[in-house]
DNA sequence: GTTAGCATGTAAGGAGTTACATGATTTT
DNA sequence: AAAATCATGTAACTCCTTACATGCTAAC
C-alpha cells in the first residue's frame, strides 16, 4: 500500500479530468503544463497510474475499444480514463487543502496550475498562506543574515542576495495575484488571456531552487 | 557502501574546512549559509558525518580532548575535524566538476557557495555551463509553450510566465557574474584571504544596483 | 525545578530518478 | 530496412525527511 500523496497524483488527476489519455502523452502534457517548474519521468508516472488504478480513480482501456471517434490514425496502447470516484477525489484534493499546499513549493505549484477548477475562496486561502509562509522565510533568513554577515565571503553573500530577491519577487507576484483576485471576482475565467509581451513587465521570478 | 555523492557532503567538507565543529552547529551554519536556497535535517547530517568518518575525511574528537583553549565553558559533545584526505577530497570535488555542477540546481548552488575557494577557470566553466543549460531550458519551454498556448487556461499560463521570467532573471544574474569575473574581479585566489567586513563591500558583486 | 534550547542519534519510509528491457509505428 | 520516436514498464537505488528516543545544560 504505497501512499502516493505526492504532487504527481494530483497532476495526473487534473490532466485526466480534461480528457482521457495514455501514459506517454500524459507525461508530455504534464511537463509542458508545469513548464520550468518541474518534470517527471516514466519511472514515477507508470507506477503512479498503477496505484491509482488500484484505488479505482482511473480505468484503463485497451487498444481494442475505440471510444472517441474523429481521432487521427494514432491508436495508442492504453488509455486511462477518470472514474466518478477519481473526479470526486480530485475535487476533494483541490478543496481540502492543508498547509502543505503552500508550505511545499511543488504542492503549491501544482495546486496553482489547477486554480481554474478551484473555488475562489480556496484560491485565496492558498495564495495568502503561501505569501505568509514566504514572508516568514524572509524574516528568518534576513535575521540570520544580519547576524552572520561578516563571516561570509562575497560569493556566499551574493548567493544570499539573489535568493532573497527571488523570494521577494515571488511575494510581489503573489501580491498582484491576490489584488487581482480581490478586484475581479474571477478575472480570468475564460479563454486566451493575453500574456502581454510587453517588454518590461517589471520582472518577478522566484523559482530559484526549491527546497 | 553508500555513495553519498550528494550536496550535503560537499557542503560539510566546505564548512569543516573553515573550522572544526560539532553537528548541531554545523547544521545551523549550513542552513544559514544556504539561505533560502536549501535546508537540511539532522536525519541526513549525522548519517553523512558517519559515512565521511568511515572514509577518513573527518575525525571526531570526544569531549575529553580540549584542543582549542580560550573557549568559554561550552564543551560540545563531538567535534568533527577535517583530515588531510578530507581537504584533498574537497579540493578535488571543487575542481573535477562534471555537468551535474550546472545541471542540478542544488549542486550548482553549493558549488557557487564555495566559489571563493574555487579556481577562476573552474568558476567560469560552471557559470557558463549553468547559463547554457538555462538557455536550453528556455528554448525548449518557449517552443512547447507556443505550441500549446491556446489549450492552457489563464492560471496555468500565468504559472508558465512566472516560471519563464524566473529563469530569464537567473540568466541575467549569470551574465552579470560572468562579466564581473571576466573583468578580473577575482577577490581572493590563495589562502587565508581576509574577507573585508566592509559594510557596503564592492567585492565581486556584479549587481550595480544595491539591494 | 521546570521549561527551553543544545546535542546526538536511528528506523522507517516517502518520492522520485536512472538505467534497463521490450516492442510497435512512423519517417527517411 | 534503418533510424527515430512512440509507448509501456520494472528493479535498484538515491537522497532526504519525519518521527521518535535520549540525555545534557542554561535560563526563568
Amino acid at each position: 500500500m504505497s501512499k502516493r500523496t505526492g504532487v504527481l497524483e494530483l497532476a495526473v488527476l487534473g490532466l485526466l479530468h480534461e480528457s482521457p489519455q495514455h501514459g506517454y502523452e500524459l507525461r508530455k502534457r504534464l511537463n509542458s503544463m508545469l513548464g520550468t517548474f518541474r518534470a517527471f519521468s516514466y519511472g514515477s508516472l507508470y507506477p503512479c497510474l498503477r496505484d491509482m488504478l488500484g484505488r479505482g480513480w482511473i480505468t484503463e482501456e485497451g487498444p481494442a475499444a475505440a471510444g472517441t471517434p474523429a481521432l487521427s490514425g494514432k491508436r495508442a496502447k492504453i488509455v486511462y480514463r477518470l472514474t466518478a470516484e477519481g473526479k470526486e477525489h480530485f475535487q476533494q484534493l483541490l478543496t481540502e487543502i492543508g498547509p502543505s499546499a503552500w508550505e511545499d513549493d511543488d504542492q503549491f505549484g501544482v495546486h496553482f496550475a489547477f486554480f481554474a477548477r478551484t473555488e475562489a475562496e480556496v484560491r485565496m486561502r492558498i495564495l495568502e498562506g503561501r505569501r505568509r509562509r514566504l514572508e516568514e522565510r524572509l524574516d528568518y533568513v534576513r535575521a540570520s543574515l544580519t547576524r552572520t554577515r561578516e563571516r561570509l565571503d562575497s560569493y556566499t553573500l551574493e548567493l544570499q542576495r539573489h535568493g532573497l530577491e527571488s523570494v521577494e519577487r515571488e511575494v510581489r507576484w503573489l501580491n498582484e495575484l491576490i489584488s487581482s483576485e480581490r478586484a475581479g471576482a474571477t478575472p480570468h475565467a475564460g479563454e486566451s488571456s493575453p500574456v502581454s509581451p510587453t517588454e518590461t513587465t517589471g520582472g518577478p521570478s522566484p523559482a530559484a531552487s526549491p527546497s
